[in-house]
DNA sequence: GGGCTTTTGTGAAAGATTTCACAAATCTAG
DNA sequence: CTAGATTTGTGAAATCTTTCACAAAAGCCC
């Protein structure tokens, strides 16, 4: 497939939220005009970002809700689940477990490591903590695709390595690194510091 | 000030921690290319970026990471100390506030409110769960420059006016909503349903 | 000091993304 | 069925961002 900008599927992502809701209020149809005011764009780039995928639309007429909802889902792939690996039994990993969104996203967590003796053995959400230890017996005899990451900066990257190794296809980085994968792995790295100091930047220069 | 790239802004916090593990690993001087290959970027990129603010290097030699450290903390306003008011003690809140990182960039909590009764009261990080009710009378008393939003969507927007009405100067958002604000205040949302959706999409279109 | 090497700072070129603007569809009403 | 009103889909233009490429500055060595 054409390579797609990242800033397109952002909006995307967006889109499928707002559409959501106008779902749920009942509406039939969209146009391109009422998606963009809601979602702080214009209608000019909502049709642009569609186009790159079909035309979905009537003229005259707008989007259907209800399939556009559909194909969104579809080009975002949320149809499927995911397994994923959990690496770090923290503040941030626990609260991430919980939220809603990841599951109904398809994103199931079905292992938990961390180092500390005091977390291995505990119960955490219905998944027992595991030694990251026996993470490859684990994760050979239970393969995942997603390991997200969640432990502090100096142990990110070894444990990276060590899950590309064991077959992951996509890492989810709350580590405040940049992390080195091979090409054909994906890594999607939130750096809430990163969000904070252009927060600063942004009240200091205006 | 010239307007600057939000791309630009980021790679700057970038360059920013890792020139703090080029100091801590006792190095004097710092080429872009050094910078740009730890970063994942080019080193013409690096130094477009800070010639937007100056030129802080000397050629043949590098940049001392010490000014260079220096002069970023300072484009970036971490000099600082900024008034944070954290509306929502749930899961997402309280991670928040005992990550070292939020301190260590100037950002103090202050005050936290909750609707639920269960929590009000109750004390959270060293500070007392306050009513919403109370919002106004609270932050009139002690205002606030930022407030982080960490409540349901459904609740985000209407607290958000209510903030802005008492001078708050910037938001903070992790509610999966798009926040409508005046011109002269600055919004930042952290959406991680986002995050989910571009990665899923990544694993999907390869 | 002169020649050699390194590395910056920056215009210009290339590339990517967004906005414009309008023909083509489609619906509505009479 | 026709006229008028909407709204899409999309090339072309405008704008924004990144990369190129090279003169200028600075250190180093003999």
């Amino acid at each position: 497939m054409r390579k797609i900008a990242e800033s397109t599927v952002r909006r995307l992502s967006l889109y499928l939220r707002l559409l959501e809701e106008f779902e749920e209020q009942g509406a039939e149809t969209v146009s391109s005009e009422a998606l963009a005011s809601r979602g702080g764009t214009t209608s000019a780039q909502v049709r642009k970002d569609l186009s790159f995928f079909g035309s979905f639309g009537k003229r005259g007429l707008g989007y259907s809700v209800g399939e556009l909802v559909r194909r969104l889902r579809e080009i975002l792939g949320l149809g499927r689940t995911y397994r994923v690996a959990m690496i770090g039994a923290g503040k941030i990993g626990s609260a991430l477990v919980q939220y809603r969104g990841f599951r109904q996203r398809g994103f199931e967590v079905v292992s938990i490591f961390d180092v500390d003796p005091a977390k291995i053995g505990r119960s955490w959400n219905g998944l027992t903590v595991q030694s990251v230890v026996s993470l490859e017996g684990e994760l050979r005899a239970h393969p995942v695709e997603i390991a997200v990451i969640v432990t502090p900066a100096d142990a990110a990257q070894a444990l990276t390595g060590r899950c590309v190794a064991l077959g992951v296809k996509a890492i989810l980085n709350f580590a405040p690194v940049q992390l080195t994968v091979p090409d054909e792995v994906v890594v999607k790295t939130v750096n809430l510091a990163l969000e904070l100091e252009t927060l600063s930047y942004a009240l200091t220069n205006r």
